[in-house]
DNA sequence: TATTGTTATACTCTATAACTATA
DNA sequence: TATAGTTATAGAGTATAACAATA
């Protein structure tokens, strides 16, 4: 591991704890981690380019997510009027519960955040701030 | 996303971030994410089953990564002397080797961390234990 | 009988390359 | 010709269940 200083190594269990809480989180609705993350992402209607876009990854990787959650009801894919080669996904209404689900039942962050006081919160965003640059 | 606070938000970047820097730094080495942490804690050798404790995953996931790192040439596995059902995984020299090539291409914690004076990183490693519980 | 690990199987994530439809 | 997305394919991570060898 590249964790040489106690900082490092306090933030590699952070990001451990975090992605296993993700998960865990998402398998309680029987999803997969990259099925809850893009469900999250739909507040607003979006095309398959700009998906893969914001979740780092190839359209042909978001074809294949965006079919499983449209086979689980969860969402819609719609053509756009304006550009008939483009795709709008959209969630349902049973999309838009479980993304309600997914968000109460991944209480990582919450909690974690929730045991400092006000102004250590404040603290602590100002430092990952500086440190993410 | 269940990121209301700003702390809650600066999370889930950072963790965003730190876990792409990993694959990014696994990748340089032609590696996955998986293979190149499960060669970072054989600093000391290990059964089969510590490790799949470790990674908190299923025990036939482990061989399968472990058989692909074997393949490489990057580890052995042996039989443990004093219970010969058990399998004890190290580090080839060349794993040592790319492990090493790994901690070096992965710059993203030191780097962060980097960007705070001495009394801030100190500080950061305090709130997040406490946020650790 | 219990434990350690493997094998068989199946599903998902992911990327690359080739393709279709539209612009 | 360029762009948005899909399809085909392949490698890897992951879990479950059934299994072998050893304790």
């Amino acid at each position: 591991m590249a964790t040489s200083s106690e900082a490092e190594a306090v933030l590699f269990d952070l990001v451990d704890l975090y992605d296993r809480a993700y998960q865990a989180a998402a398998a309680e609705l029987s999803l997969s981690s990259a099925q809850a993350c893009l469900l999250g992402r739909l507040d607003e209607r979006r095309g398959m380019g700009a998906l893969a876009d914001e979740l780092g990854c190839d359209a042909s990787n978001i074809t294949q997510i965006v079919v499983r959650l449209e086979a689980l009801g969860l969402v819609t894919r719609e053509r756009d009027p304006r550009d008939r080669r483009a795709r709008l996904v959209a969630r349902t209404p049973r999309g838009d519960e479980i993304n309600r689900r997914f968000a109460a039942a991944f209480t990582f962050a919450r909690t974690t955040v929730g045991r400092l006081s006000p102004h250590e919160q404040d603290q602590l965003t100002a430092l990952l701030r500086k440190a993410l640059g």
